[in-house]
DNA sequence: CCATTGACTTAAG
DNA sequence: CCTTAAGCCAATG
């Protein structure tokens, strides 16, 4: 394997981890970088999220800060298509944050088992 | 090469 | 709940 790529293989398993999150649910970048083993790079998860643009497959509109607040709303195509894509898939939004986020939470370790 | 920034989180007060 | 401070590390200037 190479390593001078552009994504490294901690970007890569962001990649497949968001696109497992289940329709109407969300996660936090915390919880997926401590599922990958380095809890205090989820600064990486987001940097993830920036370059995941290259890759449309990609849900990020589904993760979001640890308290549900919608931090990345202004990298999409409109600072609003964010919220109105969780709102499509049942998740309520209000004032840019998750409502009932403990509900709606998914927990990436549930795959891992 | 050094300084700053950023879609973050945790701990402590 | 709010503010600081510290840790994290790729990218950018």
């Amino acid at each position: 394997m190479k390593v001078s790529e552009q994504h490294t293989d901690f970007f890569h398993q962001v990649y497949e981890i968001v696109r497992l999150i289940p329709t109407g649910r969300v996660t936090s970048y915390g919880a997926i970088a401590k599922v990958l083993g380095t809890p205090k790079s989820s600064r990486m998860v987001g940097w993830a999220m920036n370059a995941s643009h290259q890759d449309p497959t990609i849900p990020a509109h589904r993760v979001v800060n640890r308290k549900g607040l919608l931090t990345g709303k202004m990298h999409f195509e409109t600072p609003t298509k964010m919220e109105e894509l969780l709102r499509k898939e049942g998740v309520i939004v209000k004032d840019d944050c998750v409502q009932d986020f403990n509900k709606v939470f998914w927990d990436p370790s549930e795959i891992i088992q």
